[in-house]
RNA sequence: GGGGGUUUGCCCGAGUGGUUAAAGGGGGCGGACUGUAAAUCCGCUGGCUAUGCCUACACAGGUUCGAAUCCUGUAGCCCCCA
């Protein structure tokens, strides 16, 4: 698997699909893959107990370099995530707790798993650089790292410039974060000879800085690779809605609304995505293209897309259940499906507990169960949404104002699903 | 300290005694169209126990059959003089 062939062909694939961003001395990189397996680093911030999109294209590309036959390691930073990353951010950010910090090094290490093989010949190694850092004291650290480092160099570095030039301003702690995450390189170099570490574009400073430190300390040729950033076509960030951040955990973003975002990106937007993130090969690629772009409606592209990362993070089952979910969400009959797939499907939809009670004799007036789940804001509002046709009751029209919700429409499950316009949607949950 | 102006619904902005819950625009919400898009078009946009009732045009009070519209006071903003 490893042969001078895959190597090349892992370099070319990476430079077709737009990954080589910059890298130090792609010469020497293609030599070094040449010779043989290597081992390459990327380091992931625990900011939270999930990884978002931006996560998900590092580790893409760990997994690219694991599939050519070279050694990855996923390296969390229980270390240097107490310090804070300055790069490519406008403010300080708040330092966590360490308890915090264990929570979050946990919960993304186990999303690795789904990109990552850590069994078998070239297993990726999953490291936390508190294991070296906590025991290392600083008067050591300063005579053995911090003498290695010209304070002049460092103030040439984008991230440490826009933050001094900027109101925000830099504290000390943050200023020295390029240390250790320099030193982070030159461990590795030394324990796992790994030589080449990778990240996003706007880990260029840090990623640098290890390689002179490298030549400094061990005498050793490193090398750096970035990628773009996974950036819009008006040039905001992927991976993000009106809602927040697209995480990869199905507890913060459902597998059904993961989907939809992939499903909805722009048409503009969408081969870069199948470029950066999935590992389709250039035949499909092209075809893909050609129907984005004779027939944009079909979304074939957004569609491979969307099911491909789905069923990469929440597996087959994820993807069915999103396609599903898509389905119902979408307008369609509620059919036959049963009480159980309904409550899964409406699973991150905001819901309310109603008693059975509340259906016998009268039942339930349609105008109170507007408001009572929250899709009117008043009687008016409802009545009004009524008129308009904005109603829909488990998707079918309901336009009557003095509707009334009873038994007969529960129709043997447990919900009723109520809807306002194309999509907002509210659920009712009935309790004996 | 004196004089003048201004204050309208989520926002902008008409309205200077009588069908004014308040023109017009924006936004928002529905609907049609569509690709779960963009653009476009149409409707709605104070509350309620709702063919009616109540509360609303900075706030408090007054004149009047009747006020967002007139008067007085209070507060905010703006301008001029000192």
């Amino acid at each position: 698997m490893t042969t001078s062939n895959a190597t090349n062909s892992l370099i070319e694939d990476l430079r077709w699909r737009g990954l080589l961003n910059q890298t130090t001395d792609e010469n020497g990189i293609a030599e070094l893959l040449n010779s043989g397996p290597q081992t390459i680093y990327i380091g992931f911030d625990p900011t939270a107990t999930s990884l978002h999109v931006g996560g998900m294209m590092q580790l893409m590309m760990l997994r690219r370099f694991q599939r050519a036959g070279h050694n990855p390691i996923a390296l969390v930073g229980g270390a240097t995530g107490m310090i804070g990353d300055p790069s490519g951010k406008s403010e300080e950010r708040n330092l966590l707790s360490a308890d915090q910090l264990q929570k979050n090094v946990d919960g993304v290490a186990a999303q690795m798993r789904h990109f990552l093989d850590f069994e078998g010949e070239n297993a990726a190694k999953l490291l936390n650089n508190f294991d070296w850092m906590k025991d290392y004291s600083y008067l050591e650290f300063l005579r053995d790292v911090g003498k290695n480092f010209p304070v002049g160099a460092m103030m040439g570095k984008e991230s440490v410039r826009s933050r001094l030039e900027s109101e925000a301003g830099l504290s000390y702690t943050e200023f020295s974060y390029m240390l250790l995450q320099a030193y982070d390189f030159v461990n590795l170099a030394k324990t796992h000879d790994c030589r080449i570490q990778a990240g996003g574009s706007d880990q260029w400073g840090n990623i640098t800085a290890g390689i002179d430190l490298g030549r400094r300390m061990l005498g050793k040729q490193l090398f750096g690779i970035t990628a773009p950033l996974l950036t819009t076509s008006d040039g905001r960030k992927m991976g993000k809605t009106e809602s927040g951040a697209v995480w990869l955990d199905p507890e913060r973003t459902s597998p059904y609304a993961f989907y939809q975002y992939w499903i909805n990106v722009a048409d503009e937007d969408v081969m870069r995505c199948l470029a950066y993130l999935t590992e389709i090969e250039r035949a499909e690629y092209d075809e893909l293209e050609d129907k984005t772009k004779n027939d944009p409606g079909q979304r074939t592209a957004q569609k491979r897309l969307a099911q491909w990362l789905t069923e990469l993070v929440h597996g087959e089952a994820g993807v069915q259940s999103a396609q599903r979910a898509t389905q119902i969400l979408f307008g369609g009959e509620l059919g036959d499906t049963t009480d159980s797939q309904l409550r899964e499907i409406f699973a991150d939809v905001p819901s309310c507990d109603v008693p059975k009670s509340a259906l016998e004799g009268e039942g339930l007036w349609i105008v109170e169960a507007l408001q009572t789940a929250k899709l009117c804001n008043s009687g008016g509002d409802a009545r009004r949404a009524l008129s308009e046709g904005g109603v829909y009751v488990n998707n079918t029209r309901v336009e009557d104002v003095q509707k009334r919700l009873t038994v007969d429409d529960l129709d043997g499950r447990s919900v009723l699903v109520l809807r306002r316009g194309k999509r907002k949607y509210a659920l009712l949950k009935i309790q004996d």
